[in-house]
DNA sequence: GACGCGAATGAATAACCATTCAGTAGTTGC
DNA sequence: GCAACTACTGAATGGTTATTCATTCGCGTC
């Protein structure tokens, strides 16, 4: 056994900058879903992770790079696998494609209570910070005219005169966006797999051949 | 005219307790709307009512109270609003009554960019401030049944047997959220007439014999 | 096993901010 | 027009917290 063990941390222990970073990013998460955004101090990221005070202003610069970093970690996730989604060519139908959505805006990895509160917590602050609101824009332009236009497909597929591609896509990242908050804020009243199976519902009466409301 | 004119504030002016109490309150929903929860200062707050530093202490008792009552004056409202709707039984018919409650949630006074910050910072807080949580849901148990229940009663009028109304229910409160913070972060993308014109739509589809998805 | 480098520490610093309160001025009653 | 009272002011206070940096320590190299 090396000096250092690698278990629990007596000894000081020298690692690479992008361990400690995604560290930090870490105990940052689990600080604004305890106590909020406001609640967020440099000692207590820092004793969250284990380490001493100075750290955090050694591998970000300010406190503020941190959060914006912390933000961007959990946003690019997302819009990297949803984009995935939307632009892959290899799902059976468009139907299955739709599916695969759902799944995934309310698996337990993109529901994740250290996600959400970030997202959350750094767009109730969006409207007056141009930064945050520039990255938390996950509906940006692209995804939406990209689901817009599955849904458009889907509709062509389906012969559905009355439904308009653009709103339905823009009601379902709203719908999504609002089951978010309210599982969030309130779990018992709105647990995940029933904020699942009304995001189904919307979409299956959107879609009725296409998706069925039952699971 | 009386040494004090209303007018402009050169001179010092007595005034009872409410009126500076909402004067201070407007002020403050200001403060969040321009630079965020966090960003609130007494100083300020207090700049932005015109008057001095420690008028909000002398008001509220803290800092922390200024901002309770912040959040419930725009609660209050809604709350009080939405009930009169939901339990009125001056609708000529059910269809009427859903589509006062569409109105009503997306009319200018309800998502008056000031009101809508507010309710939007405290959410992202609430997850770890039990005494926001309280205060911000909206959905509470009482309005979410009422709304269910028009729904049901709504469903059994127009025979929908596929539409489930405490889904229904909730996908509406979530969908409404969810569009309020889409507006809210980004008026450009999504309007408010396009806001409510996407909820009518979920409405239409839920209920097509009560709802018409156009204006 | 000593040298050097870069990672990590945490006491000290400085900025910020809520709260206090002694003083000021408007208001009311007589 | 004079008290007595109340609303209001803002400089001073003290607590909190981001940031700095001199020092410590681990680790690879020779």
């Amino acid at each position: 056994m090396t000096k250092n063990s690698n278990s629990d941390g007596k000894t000081r222990r020298a690692l690479p900058k992008e361990v400690r970073k995604e560290q930090l990013i870490r105990a940052t998460m689990k600080c604004i879903a305890r106590s909020g955004l406001s609640g967020v101090t440099m000692a207590r990221v820092t004793t969250e992770a284990g380490l001493s005070l100075g750290i955090a202003n050694l591998h970000f610069e300010s406190k503020e790079k941190l959060l914006l970093e912390t933000l961007q970690y959990v946003t690019a996730e997302y819009n990297r696998d949803q984009r995935s989604i939307l632009e892959s060519s290899d799902y059976p139908n468009r139907a299955a494609q739709i599916e695969a959505l759902l799944q995934f805006d309310f698996s337990a990895a993109v529901t994740e209570k250290n996600k959400m509160a970030v997202w959350f917590a750094f767009l109730g602050e969006a409207k007056s910070r141009p930064t945050y609101q520039r990255i938390c824009s996950r509906q940006d332009s692209t995804s939406e005219a990209l689901m817009t236009g599955l849904f458009q497909a889907v509709i062509e597929e389906g012969a559905y005169p009355d439904t308009n591609a653009e709103l339905t896509a823009a009601g379902y990242i709203a719908l999504v966006d609002g089951l978010w908050l309210n599982t969030l804020v309130a779990p018992r009243r709105l647990p995940r797999k029933k904020a699942r199976r009304v995001a189904r519902q919307y979409l299956a009466s959107a879609f009725p051949q296409h998706i069925s409301p039952e699971s």
